[in-house]
DNA sequence: ATAAAAAGTTAGACAAGTCTAAAAATAATT
DNA sequence: AATTATTTTTAGACTTGTCTAACTTTTTAT
């Protein structure tokens, strides 16, 4: 039985590793979990002790295929909670974070299953990230970037890749959420800044590219 | 913000008090939480430095009005969540007594009155214990119990007191469930065992003393 | 290729929560 | 009232997870 710090560790090397591909480095795990590279390094000792991480000293950290198993149904967890928070309790998309990581962790062989049939099998979180399914498969987003899309080019918001609530709100804000089509009119050379415009909408408006660079878009 | 530990303290001392009304021993809380007095001992102390109990050396502990507060927020998540368990999750009664154990200690300002409100303000859990409202005010059991009804009287089944995995298995077999009503045809001096028909079944049979005293109902 | 910078690790300390073993206080019994 | 017995508390140790400060290894840059 892991403790919740031990799948937050796992979650995070996880996560890092899905962008690198590669061995996970300490001072990144730390800044992740807002911990510091000596608490890491504590850590990653016993994650590998317990044969849930590969790891030589000053090497960084791998997943075993076992702590990718335990790394994965926390991420599951995590969304279909989220799931559940905003489409059962009401919440809005950018409260959610928090509750969600305290929630993933609770112990049991049958909740989450029967919390992802009573939710219908959902495929994608609120922000729009893959929801793996029971054998741990996921369908990773594929990395299209609003801050990607030519001029005069449309496409449809699919999810998001910052999704702190600071972010979120300035989305609701400029009425951008999940299926919103934004098509690109110009691009502002001097800051990457781009000026869209939303269907169903006259008004256009500017967007800086922190935000289009943090946008995942299905083009159409 | 309190432990899981904290709070599980104080859900013990609040428990035993309700029966007791007075003083709670060091000796009880342990076997309630199945841990040493000595471990008791410390957290008591803890726990008495942080206003939530009144406290002197070897005179026990009491909740104090914040202590007493932070026991029934604690039962009353408890116990929406077992109802959330039972009505969307499609777990049985005996099965969600671990998993509520865990999810009430889930730390927000707007979750469990979120879920109350979702699960359409629910009066009493899947054991007919009773759900304390926003406030804190709860409608304790009458405490009637089966084995002071008389014979050729009728009752109610309206709750039970141990909510054990095992005491529900035998009710479920006897089909014994909330709402059920039960007729005393005759009592054995012998070992307080009683005889009992169900409504709408021909067959009486025989209840022990153990079964009886554990079963809360309502005359009528 | 060697010095400086960055990254990673160890050592020692701390807090929460638990335990065993022993001591102290209270309660029960003769 | 004195002696058991029971209850409660203390003392010291252990685990998990964290920290700071110092040290080592690897990487980077001159």
């Amino acid at each position: 039985m892991l403790s919740h710090a031990e799948e937050n560790y796992l979650k995070a090397i996880y996560n890092i590793g899905l962008h690198t591909g590669k061995s996970v480095n300490t001072n990144l795990i730390a800044e992740k979990l807002s911990t510091k590279p000596s608490s890491v390094s504590d850590m990653i000792k016993r994650l590998s002790d317990k044969k849930l991480i590969d790891y030589k000293k000053y090497q960084g950290a791998i997943l075993t295929s076992y702590g990718k198993k335990v790394a994965v149904n926390t991420v599951r967890s995590h969304r279909l909670w989220e799931v559940f928070l905003v489409d059962c309790l009401n919440y809005r998309w950018d409260e959610v974070h928090e509750l969600a990581e305290q929630l993933e962790h609770i112990k049991s062989d049958s909740l989450v299953d029967k919390l992802d049939a009573f939710l219908k099998f959902p495929t994608h979180d609120p922000h729009g990230d893959p929801i793996p399914d029971k054998k741990g498969n996921v369908n990773h987003h594929k990395n299209v970037m609003l801050s990607s899309i030519n001029i005069n080019e449309s496409c449809i918001v699919v999810g998001v890749k910052d999704s702190s609530s600071a972010f979120l709100k300035l989305l609701d804000r400029n009425s951008i959420a999940l299926g919103s089509t934004i098509k690109v009119i110009s691009k502002e050379p001097f800051d990457n800044s781009i000026h869209v415009k939303m269907k169903g909408n006259k008004q256009s408006f500017t967007i800086s590219q922190q935000v289009s660079n943090n946008l995942f878009v299905k083009k159409i």
